[in-house]
RNA sequence: GCGCCAGUAGCUCAGCUGGAUAGAGUGACUGGCUACGAACCAGUAGGUCGGGGGUUCGAGUCCCUCCUGGCGCACCA
């Protein structure tokens, strides 16, 4: 089950390939040299060129030597669209085959998107396959930034994307609660609270500690709540104690966050549970089954130049502690082989891209298909405000976080701005924009249209028109250039949303959302909804009806509101 | 040095497995409300697709090379 354009499509390349037969039947194409090569159908660009348009006549020129005019002759001639909704074909440019649909084609994109309602844009294209999406994913020893944000939506857009498209998705968090990380968490936090006591120059804080305004203020509420018992205690169990308060707390404040950023994750996933079940150790003695390991300088290295890394890495450390990598080839074991996921997506930041061949390697290594593993690598986030960079909080001193961010800036500006840009490209938030409710904002531009519509049917509802159901007949009045090309934008929902899914680029979607609206205010300026004609006054309000409810259906992919009124 | 990503209009970016005259938004200029919402629409202007080779009916798209920018090459994560 395809979209109306991916059905048309595949329809039209049975009705060439028939041709082709039919004319190598009759001898009007002679048998080509060697293997037909494939040819393609698709959209032109600019719509008298057709609603489809295929090189099937270029393409094939070679093989059948016979000019791509003659060749497109001889098809056009065998090329039968009776009982399709395929109206004419006509040979243009360089041999291009232009074919145009009835406008019964028209008429029942706007039926099937009215009968599909919130549903329109659904296929079984992934059919089911389970897929896992790990995104954010954000350190939780402290609050999370722009970065965080980004592939908040990013992950989140994909994960809805992949769902429309017929895939079993779950999104995930994994929480890196252990290792060195977390080490420095409980040092810094540590410092903080002893220098209460002490005084900020009796303590030393350490060089590489997490020097943010958030460890002090959670050593601060420890304080406040329990006091100095932790003074006397010896600095392990001290540093512990404190961990035990402050990372629950910070694990809360994502969850809190990204709740308020309206994403909702299926599954919390603790490192630390993959250390205290013996799943590193296992994944790591497993390697060494398998001969992928080898000890050097009192630590275990695993092979990877054997697996296309251009050096080999660490998995368990002199000290006897295992490092990131060795826990994540075990997180992601665990993906594959424990909880049964098909395919697993990550998104992480641009600056991680060194660990994405280690990383599908090692799956290989430990027999699982690294080919499975994809990684989405997201370019970085500049923040803009008057023109100028913004690289602190003026509040924190400290990098923006997105907890400020959403104090600023509306969820629904939010999640469109940092899902405009294709992944792989930086991103530039303007703060102002985004805050702007304006017509310079184009988040208001799709939503305006959506509330436009909305006015629009509750002003015809006043004035006492009732909506029927409309017929293909009343549908087939619908013949303006504006209408048609609004419909085609309607029609394309379905391969949209598989596109995004296919290339893993959500933000089509927000410029499908984008698209949408602008062929919904042509059709509205030179369309009125109010005139005589009956019909033709009921199958512009079915029209109205079709785009309100493919606009809400991509906002809600996107998870942005569709106001009635604004 | 090696590797990954990027370079398209003044600015921010699209351009699907190579397709027809390279598109939007924004900024500039001009026009359109006694008509369902002007947070809208229409028009004008703006380009050596980083440079140079190559592949072919056809290259922004594929290959080679050079230039520029970002990032990565830890017993960190």
């Amino acid at each position: 089950m395809l979209g109306p354009i991916g059905q048309a499509i595949e329809e039209l390349r049975g009705l060439i390939a028939a041709a082709l037969d039919a004319a190598a039947k009759d001898g009007a194409l002679p048998a080509p040299v060697g293997e037909l090569p494939t040819f393609l159908v698709e959209i032109p660009a600019d719509a008298s060129h057709g609603d489809f348009a295929t090189n099937v006549a270029m393409a094939t020129a070679k093989a059948f030597r016979r000019s791509p005019k003659a060749i497109a002759e001889a098809l056009i001639a065998h090329l039968s669209l009776d009982g399709t909704d395929f109206a004419r074909a006509e040979i243009a440019g360089p041999g291009f085959l232009n074919v145009f649909v009835s406008r019964q084609w028209y008429a029942n994109v706007v039926a099937q998107v009215l009968r599909e309602g919130p549903s329109f844009g659904r296929t079984d294209f992934g059919r089911g396959e389970r897929v896992m999406v790990e995104f954010v994913s954000a350190n939780p020893t402290g609050p999370m930034h722009m970065g965080n944000a980004r592939g908040g939506v990013l992950g989140d857009s994909l994960a809805a994307a992949l769902d429309a498209a017929g895939y079993c998705v779950s999104r995930e968090f994994y929480i890196n609660d252990a290792g060195n990380q977390i080490e420095k968490f409980g040092l810094s936090l540590e410092a903080r609270y002893l220098q209460h006591y002490e005084g900020e120059a009796a303590v030393a804080f350490p060089e590489d500690g997490y020097h943010g305004a958030d460890i002090a203020d959670r050593a601060q509420e420890y304080i406040a709540l329990e006091g100095d018992r932790l003074r006397t205690l010896p600095s392990a169990q001290r540093r512990q104690a404190l961990i035990d308060f402050a990372l629950p707390r910070n694990i809360e404040k994502m969850q809190h966050d990204l709740q308020r950023y309206r994403i909702q994750f299926d599954t919390w996933f603790r490192e630390s549970t993959l250390h205290q079940s013996g799943a590193v150790t296992a994944v790591v003695e497993q390697l060494s089954a398998r001969g992928m390991t080898y000890e050097k300088d009192g630590a275990v290295w695993y092979r990877a130049t054997a697996f296309g890394g251009d050096k080999d890495e660490v998995l368990v450390r002199a000290n006897g502690f295992p490092t990131y990598f060795a826990a994540d080839i075990a997180y992601h074991v665990n993906k594959f082989s424990v909880r049964g996921f098909q395919r697993v997506i990550n998104i992480w930041g641009a600056d991680h891209h060194g660990h994405v061949a280690r990383l599908k390697g090692a799956m290989e290594a430990v027999g699982l298909p690294g080919g499975k593993l994809d990684v989405v690598l997201m370019q970085l986030v500049r923040l803009t405000r008057g023109g100028e960079l913004v690289r602190m909080s003026k509040r924190t001193g400290n990098a923006v976080t997105l907890s400020d961010l959403l104090d600023e800036v509306p969820i629904d500006a939010a999640r469109f701005f940092f899902n405009l840009r294709e992944p792989g490209s930086p991103l530039d938030f303007d703060l102002d924009l985004a805050v702007e409710q304006s017509s310079q904002n184009p988040v208001y531009y799709v939503q305006y249209a959506h509330a436009r519509i909305c006015s629009i049917l509750k002003n015809m509802a006043a004035e006492g028109v009732q909506l029927r159901a409309v017929t293909a007949d009343d549908l087939s009045t619908l013949t303006a250039s504006v209408e048609d090309a609004l419909i085609r934008v309607l029609a394309s929902f379905p391969d949209e949303i598989i596109m995004a899914a296919k290339h893993y680029d959500p933000a089509r979607l927000t410029r499908y959302a984008i698209e949408l609206a602008t062929r919904f205010h042509r059709f509205y300026t030179d369309c009125r909804c109010k005139v005589e004609d009956e019909s033709l006054m009921q199958a512009r309000l079915a029209l109205c009806l079709a785009t309100r409810q493919v606009l809400r259906n991509v906002l809600a992919l996107l998870g942005i509101d569709a106001p009635e009124t604004m």
